[in-house]
DNA sequence: AGCATGTATTTTACTTGTAAAACACCATCG
DNA sequence: CGATGGTGTTTTACAAGTAAAATACATGCT
């Protein structure tokens, strides 16, 4: 859980076409899956179809995947009183160990620093977190869990966890072991190149 | 290109650990790649060794790869000077190649009705969007493309589409199709049941 | 016809995020 | 030492979305 902020869309682009051979179905199913994306290709493909859809297929359902996986998943997130940027930056603090600074917590959510501080002086009037100025260089606060804060975020996760796993087991264990690794490969080498293309 | 809207988050969730057996690489490669969200994952599982953390490598990684996609993404759109919502809009009505309702739109594109009628209003303004009064139903107001919307929208698709193309290709194509086929299953499952678990 | 109810759309009040400017402070160089 | 420039953080002005209330109609019932 966790991550930065997110609101994914709707529908979009490419088809597979560019790809290459394989079609649908990952690994043990038999049936193409009829999602939403797929309708939306189809309406693109039969209006323009010289197109080349491809992309769409991969950048649209994840952008959907994203929106519907968070909707679901705040779930637990709400009833605790938290959005999703709140959890994250708790978060990072948990899991980190140890105290960071505003930007620090930027980097760690991926989110502006304007949005850190706004979000820092909420959940420091709420007492879950602390700050603390830095001795050396005065320009710097030192941000930390207060136990409360602690609290919160080691009863939340496990809820969270076990709610996110419900809602993937609708794929085989196999299949979610084939994504997260795909994924992490796409992943892997957009956060590498990253701004070297720029259409 | 373009799904609704978007903003996906940073790195999140439970590990592949729940999942099975395959590890990482999902076709050709061999490297384990080594992404944020894996070192997130880390970070929790040496905080809380015996929490689940396999939901987080697949969903924390949907979230992260939407978030840089989209960013990315954008940049085509912002060129001409519309923001992703809007050309959702504007795409919704050029595919589906007939008049659309508010409410309608709103479907296709996964926003609220407010979100809708404050899109129309500046698309009207500026001429990308005409409005028609329902004949039968006043309350009604049926949207259309202006020519120099489709124009907008039919000169943008392929710049959208090009550069999608070239962000993916940092997959070969059978991981592409693979990736494809994947989220196809998870999102036809998920546009199936959501609803259903409610944690 | 007259009214209760339901639906399509817009409006209102408010929340949250962003970009850019403002602050506050360190550090270095002359 | 005092100006110059750079960095960490916050503030400001603004853009955009949301939920809930308000509007404006249509419908069905009696």
């Amino acid at each position: 859980m966790t991550a930065t902020s997110g609101r994914p869309a709707a529908a979009s682009d490419a088809g597979r076409g560019a790809g290459g051979g394989l079609d649908d179905e990952g690994v043990g199913s038999g049936a193409v899956m009829d999602d939403t994306v797929a309708a939306v290709v189809r309406q693109w493909r039969s209006v323009h179809p010289a197109l080349d859809t491809g992309p769409m297929e991969v950048i649209g359902r994840i952008n959907r995947c994203a929106a519907l996986l968070q909707q679901a998943e705040d779930a637990p997130l709400r009833r605790a009183g938290l959005s999703r940027p709140e959890f994250d930056l708790l978060g990072a603090l948990r899991r980190t160990g140890h105290e960071l600074t505003p930007s620090e917590l930027a980097k760690e959510t991926f989110s502006s620093g304007a949005a850190v501080t706004k979000r820092l002086k909420q959940l420091t009037e709420r007492g879950l977190v602390e700050r603390r100025g830095d001795a050396r260089d005065r320009r710097v606060a030192h941000l930390r869990l207060t136990d409360a804060g602690r609290d919160l975020v080691d009863g939340i996760l496990p809820e969270q966890l076990a709610y996110e796993t419900a809602v993937l087991s609708v794929l085989a264990p196999e299949g979610q072991g084939e994504l997260a690794g795909l994924l992490a490969e796409l992943l892997g080498r957009l956060e590498g190149r990253m701004g070297a293309l720029r259409a």
